[in-house]
DNA sequence: GGTTACTGATATGTCGTACATATGACAATT
DNA sequence: AATTGTCATATGTACGACATATCAGTAACC
């Protein structure tokens, strides 16, 4: 008897159905951040269900910065912030090995694509930063604070960049960053191949070479992740 | 008088302080996939709140993923969906002009980056996809299709790069590309530079030559933009 | 006249309680 | 031994009640 034609019912909770039907109302209707929003008892009766499980559904959607309710006055749609719901998620812990590699992957992608805009955006301060961090380094051997000024150089790096959701975005991944960069110094015990570019050699290039030329040390830089992946 | 000094008492809900409680026995318990929660009523005797101010405070988890409820059977904790949240957030008119330039631009970074990538993980077939495409733009005078083509072209490279976060990361920010894509399109009329490299540019790049050169070719393509922001 | 104080309607916030119901464990039945 | 019945359980849903911040309008006050 062929059971796999018998596909299983959806049996979604009641909440999870006010959940959609609200996501598609608020699509439809084209809310812009601040326009109001029905009041509860009135989206329960048109929907035909309980307040209490209209306000479990909003509640969600306060999770999401969506929505907001301002006590006795009604409820206003937010404008949300992006990348904070996936800050909350951002846990080591939580995700699995696959999802991490390509996360760290994507950190990889994303810093030598920065290349260009780092040369538009360089200036004296900035770079002195980096001098300053990469002084601190020769200066320390402790390999867990190299670690932590080997993250500080690369925070500068997206600083440097002036874009608001990249430097948040590094800053956000920084816990799935962390949890690979130990699992790699723990895999080589902090053998690092001579050839590889260092801090300095990228701030020489920043200061007198081009994107390309940078492009190619920061890949030189990062070769031994790259291996590793 | 200096009011300024006078910080402003935050005062969150009920609700809100259970979730922050949450989040942090969350976060302090070290939880991992699959691990059981406390029952409803436990939690909300522990808290010394209304089963109902609990339930709206998980019903927030539950958005995001962390947290599965069971039916009669318990909460556990779940492996989150990092993007999905994001998705959930990325429309166009919830968020300002600023973000949506910085998202943008991290789009540019990103393609950039992609290309060692890419010639890491090409195949055959990849290289035919692409070329299918870019035959079908040669003969499509229609706007708004060689929108949408141009847009499958640079879909296409993302699945090459083999990195399912980095695709789901450039469908996630589909929305804001095809809303900026359009507005730039307004700003211009159409016209384009004629020293822009091609998709065939690119294609050949990726067939015969380098990384690097491949890397030049897509910043000569999305050269305007560049400009444009 | 303009400030202050009172008052009431309003919509959200919180709680307690009651009941529905899916689920898995265990017992009963053949 | 395998299926079916039962039962306690924890979540799902609903309703009603009251608390309370907020705003609008009104009254009182100097």
């Amino acid at each position: 008897m062929p059971l796999t034609r018998l596909r299983p019912i959806e049996h979604l909770s009641q909440v999870d159905k006010i959940e959609l039907r609200l996501q598609e109302y608020l699509r439809n209707e084209e809310f812009n951040p601040g326009d109001p929003l029905p009041k509860e008892m009135e989206i329960a009766k048109a929907l035909g269900v309980s307040r209490t499980a209209v306000r479990e559904a909003i509640s969600r959607f306060k999770m999401l910065g969506i929505i907001e309710s301002r006590r006795n006055r009604g409820m206003v749609i937010r404008r949300p912030d992006v990348l904070r719901n996936i800050q909350r998620v951002m846990d080591p812990r939580l995700l699995d090995g696959d999802t991490m590699k390509d996360i760290f992957e994507m950190r990889l992608v994303v810093e030598l694509g920065l290349a260009h805009i780092l040369f538009r955006r360089k200036t004296p301060e900035f770079i002195e930063k980096l001098e300053s961090i990469a002084r601190t380094e020769d200066e320390t051997t402790d390999r867990i604070d190299l670690l932590k000024l080997d993250v500080d150089f690369h925070s500068a790096l997206y600083q440097m960049s002036g874009n608001e959701t990249i430097i948040r975005f590094q800053r956000m991944l920084m816990p799935i960053f962390d949890f690979v960069d130990s699992v790699i110094l723990q895999k080589t015990g902090g053998n690092q191949p001579r050839e590889r570019a260092t801090h300095w050699d990228l701030i020489e290039e920043l200061k007198n070479g081009t994107p390309t030329g940078f492009m190619h040390k920061m890949e030189s830089h990062l070769w031994y992740f790259f291996e590793k992946i």
